[in-house]
RNA sequence: GGGCGCAUAGCUCAGCGGUAGAGCACUACGUUGACAUCGUAGUGGUCGUAGGUUCGAUCCCUGCUGCGCCCACCA
């Protein structure tokens, strides 16, 4: 069936009979194919089968396409435009003459991909950055890549393995080259992933933690370190990874809790028949024995103390030592020291002058002075034998089972040992001291401030920091070993030299560079220097240093924040940063940290396609309160699409309206119409609100801010308002009829709005921003300027607050009546109020369209009384109520009133609360008594009129 | 063992010395007028527990309980 699309509709629209359409009555539920007749008369199908509400959009966006314009679709599908936008050109453009800002980018792993945590810190970013950009500041915005030395030279060799089935037996400058291939070919990944998302970071400053430039800052601070007696070598206890083969800091072992078994064995005492029992984990280090410790107040011990034990399998005697770590109350209370390979024992050792017995070789296995048969085995197969032997020889008292921590490298998940090597250490404890002073003295402040004690606690206890790796993939370390073994740090192999010839007074001295490099944290703790070209771009470091704002999550405090801020102040004499945003951790919906393996990973690349990426930011931010962990489900980005359908409807509406966009010589500040005024004034706060909501992280705050604006007062109120201003076309022919300026005014306000929207939510949803601000034509995005709205709305603000909550009571009341929509009501205004009686005049078509009041005039009966504000408004019923459901509504709502205002009372009684409360609340509560005696008092007479109000309807009742 | 954080509606969370809030969910009603990814109205809370400070505590302090996290130790 053919029908044409209604043309009063389209005449309703515009005001205007443009497009010759025919109109055939409307069905509900019907299909219809849009037909366009041109001038000439000649027709033409557009579109078919749609639904009426589909044709009529169809037909007005035809009409507007007649005209020349585009609309925006009807159907908000966010993901369509973003992959449309680059963001590349407000990330490179700077302002040099304007106030400097950066936000420092963590970088990522070269072998990283985007997760949701990634995201979370990034829109944080972003969201600053691009708001310092609007606010007109000269804005650095770094991205950068980690080289991430252990986790990518174990992909590569994975990878190795994986191509050639064996383990890569590469040399180190093949394997170098290879991983260098990679990271061209598939490294760095996360910074495509980085743009879905509309991360605005100046792409064509990227940098590597392993370029010249980071090479140079690198080497610059090792030397300088090493020549301010900072930085040593030498031969320590560190926590030594079996499978990476190389040393590993502090920080990079975690503890887990495993199910693990003690051993009790027993100890022959010299020339002696007894035994002494000593309980222990590790059996299989028994070879490394050089004594028993016991504590001297033990008195199960204390006479053994001086003698020898033999050590079980080698009868190696050992003295029994007497020392206060031995604690009577765990295990036996004697216990085997074994300093090569304990940290406790090594300190008991070195305290007692005991030997150091090294019985494992880097990739654990034992040697040394070990029995032929336990030789070359693996640690864990060594224990196995070790045992079986010890039970052979009757040696094993005992086995228990305990949950034991035992700790594991976080790279590799291998138990680690601790083993004395040679490695190159940061003097930590030195640099720490005004790291330390600067966060007390507020010149760092992390927020929330409480991340500031984890901090504090953690400088405390700082131990040397291990920084040489015996790995490949890093920064060599830039020290040269002379054929004595003398050590020349320099710059570059050239100085080294030069400093060598200086040393043996020869020029060709063979040099050999220190094999290991540096911890990946060491290069990540000059970020701040890396990424401003220090040593060499010296403008832009003094411009950006200590300009920054840092966003991160706790988990890095340790290993980035306090690193980069101790190597700060000792090379540049100032702190680089001086906010550091602590972000939270995202976890699933049931609070459960993410986990590949727990398989409840987010992946925030599927959300963006989903839901758009402005959806996942706007999420995002929405729900980063300070001091709690995001929960997020699949779903939970529903809270941002649905925000984002709202305003993109709204812009349509204004679309359709004609008031996309205000008038070039708009001023907002000569607006008359109180609607206009009210929503200037609404949004008016809602930008200081998010001004200083940003000012202080509070990214949750910023979106609701806009959230309540946008939905609340702007679509759900203010739009209603303005309907049948905008739909009255009659009056249109006379150009300078107040009707006509009123509209025109309307238009303009309206546009306003939605560009400061617009402009506003550039921060957060860029990629419908920038959308919206082409479409509508928006020439400039920039941060609305509010400070220049001097207009004093408070009498329109009163006003449209008072006919807003007439409707609300109005309508609440038709639900709790059953009285629906459909059905329109009589009203009048009680005349005792003249001003609110004449409000309600003025708003009576607001009235009558929000509220569903028919006409506000006098009624003489059969009225129901509305409490609003200080007045009460009638509501003709024509026979629709119940009386006693009626009054169970005045009644409930008299005893809540009656509750509030004894509450109130009591205080005001109060002897005490007269004389110590602040006055102002004294007298705030002074007046909402009078309020809500007055209420009551109305109410009460309602209820006990309730027969004489409602005759008719009682009659009716009975009858 | 030392330290930190959290506890508010069925769920997720804001708030905060002076009348307890939002979103989701739920209930009722509503689609020809920007939007059903929607609208209108509503149900729902002794603000974990016991004390203290205060004229007044969900809010500040202390103890306790529960949950989460960090550091250290563990023969």
């Amino acid at each position: 069936m053919l029908y044409q699309v209604p043309f009063w509709i389209i005449q309703t629209i515009c005001g205007v009979q443009t497009v010759p359409v025919a109109a055939q009555s409307a069905i509900a539920n019907q299909r219809w194919d849009l037909m366009l007749q041109n001038q000439s008369g000649s027709q033409e199908v557009r579109k078919k089968n749609i639904d009426f509400g589909n044709s009529v959009l169809y037909a007005w966006s035809l009409f507007k396409e007649f005209a020349g314009e585009k609309m925006l679709e009807k159907n908000f599908d966010p993901k369509s435009f973003g992959k449309n936008f680059s963001f590349a050109a407000e990330a490179s453009h700077r302002n040099e003459k304007a106030e400097p800002f950066m936000v420092l980018l963590p970088p990522p792993n070269v072998t990283g991909s985007l997760h949701v945590g990634h995201a979370l810190c990034y829109t944080l970013q972003d969201i600053i950055v691009r708001y310092k950009r609007l606010k007109g500041c000269n804005v650095l915005f770094q991205p950068g890549l980690d080289h991430a030395g252990i986790v990518t030279q174990l992909l590569v060799e994975k990878q190795l393995y994986e191509k050639n089935g064996e383990k890569s037996s590469l040399g180190r400058e093949e394997l170098l080259r290879e991983i260098w291939l990679w990271k061209e070919n598939s490294g760095g990944k996360i910074l495509e992933q980085m743009k879905v998302l509309g991360i605005s970071c100046d792409f064509s400053r990227l940098r590597f933690t392993m370029d010249d430039g980071s090479k140079k800052a690198v080497s610059r601070l090792f030397v300088k370190l090493y020549n301010d007696g900072l930085l040593y070598r030498g031969e320590r206890m560190v926590n030594w990874d079996p499978l990476i083969q190389s040393a590993i800091s502090d920080l990079e072992v975690v503890e887990k809790e495993v199910n693990a078994k003690i051993w009790y064995l027993k100890y022959k005492l010299e020339n002696s028949e007894e035994f002494i029992t000593v309980a222990t984990t590790r059996p299989e280090t028994l070879f490394g024995d050089v004594a028993v410790a016991v504590n001297s107040r033990d008195d199960r011990y204390v006479d053994l103390i001086g003698k020898n034990v033999l050590v079980p399998l080698i009868n190696k005697p050992v003295p029994i030592i007497a020392d206060d770590y031995a604690d009577p109350e765990k295990g036996t209370g004697a216990v085997k020291i074994t300093p090569a390979h304990d940290f406790n024992d090594f300190e008991v050792g070195k305290k007692h002058g005991l030997p150091l017995v090294n019985i494992m070789n880097e990739r654990a296995e034992l040697e040394g002075e070990v029995p032929e048969q336990f030789r070359n085995l693996d640690r864990f197969k060594a224990r196995e034998a070790v045992i079986d032997q010890l039970e052979i020889k009757g040696l094993l008292e005992k086995v228990e089972t305990i949950m034991h921590k035992v700790p594991f490298g976080d790279r590799s998940g291998v138990m680690l040992e601790p083993r004395i090597t040679c490695q190159w250490f940061i003097d930590a404890a030195k640099l720490a001291i005004p790291a330390v002073k600067a966060v007390k003295e507020n010149r760092i402040t992390f927020i929330p401030k409480h991340w500031e004690n984890l901090f504090f606690e953690w400088m405390k206890n700082i131990k040397p920091w291990c920084i040489s790796r015996q790995i490949w993939w890093g920064h060599r370390i830039p020290a040269w070993y002379g054929p004595n073994g003398q050590i020349f740090v320099a710059e570059t192999a050239e100085e080294a030299l030069q400093k060598a010839s200086a040393f043996y007074g020869k020029d060709d001295v063979e040099l050999v560079q220190d094999n290991d490099v540096l911890d990946t944290w060491y290069s990540s703790a000059m970020w701040p220097f890396i990424t401003l070209g220090w040593p060499d771009v010296e403008a832009e470091f003094s411009k950006f240093y200590s300009r920054m704002t840092v966003v991160t999550g706790f988990d890095i405090i340790f290993f980035w924040i306090a690193r980069m801020i101790m190597m700060g102040i000792y090379a540049a004499g100032d702190v680089p940063f001086h906010n550091v945003y602590i972000h939270a951790l995202v976890r699933d919906e049931k609070g459960q940290k993410m986990s590949k393996s727990k398989g409840n990973v987010i992946d925030p690349l599927q959300l963006c396609d989903a839901y758009g990426a402005d959806a996942v930011r706007y999420t995002l931010a929405s729900m980063a309160s300070p001091g709690r962990d995001i929960k997020m489900g699949a779903r939970t980005v529903e809270i941002g699409r649905n925000f984002l359908t709202k305003l993109w409807n709204a812009v349509r509406f204004a679309q359709m309206n004609d008031c996309a966009c205000c008038s070039k010589n708009f001023d907002v500040n000569t607006v008359k119409n109180p609607f206009s005024q009210w929503i200037v004034h609404n949004i008016k706060n809602m930008v200081i609100d998010v001004e200083n909501s940003i000012e202080n992280h509070r990214f949750d705050e910023v979106t609701r801010h806009i959230y309540q604006c946008v939905w609340n007062s702007f679509c759900d109120w203010y739009m209603e308002f303005i309907k049948p201003i905008l739909q009255s076309g009659s009056e249109i022919s006379d150009a300078n009829s107040s009707a006509a300026l009123r509209k025109k005014e309307i238009r303009d306000v309206t546009g306003w709005a939605i560009a400061q929207f617009v402009q506003i939510l550039y921060m957060i949803a860029p990629f419908m921003a920038k959308k919206l601000s082409e479409e509508i034509g928006i020439a400039d995005i920039t941060w609305p300027n509010v400070g220049a709205i001097t207009l004093d709305c408070s009498d329109s603000v009163e006003k449209i607050d008072r006919i807003q909550s007439v409707i609300s009571s109005v309508r609440s009341l038709r639900q709790f009546l059953g009285i629906f929509s459909a059905e329109k009501l009589d009203a009048k205004i009680e005349t005792a109020n003249n001003a609110f009686r004449e409000l309600c005049d003025e708003y009576k078509d607001i009235l009558q369209r929000m509220a569903g009041i028919s006409a506000v005039r006098d009624l003489d009966a059969q009225s129901i009384p509305v409490v609003v504000a200080d007045v009460v408004v009638h509501i003709g019923f024509a026979g629709k109520i119940d009386v006693p459901t009626e009054k169970k509504r005045l009644s409930n709502e008299m005893k809540k009133l009656i509750k509030n205002r004894d509450d109130a009372i009591n205080r005001l009684n109060n002897k005490d609360f007269l004389q110590k409360a602040d006055p102002d609340i004294v007298q705030e509560h002074q007046e909402r008594v009078n309020n809500l005696n007055d209420k009551i008092n109305k109410i009460d007479y309602i209820i006990r009129n309730l027969a004489n109000y409602y005759a008719d309807s009682i009659a009716e009742t009975v009858a």
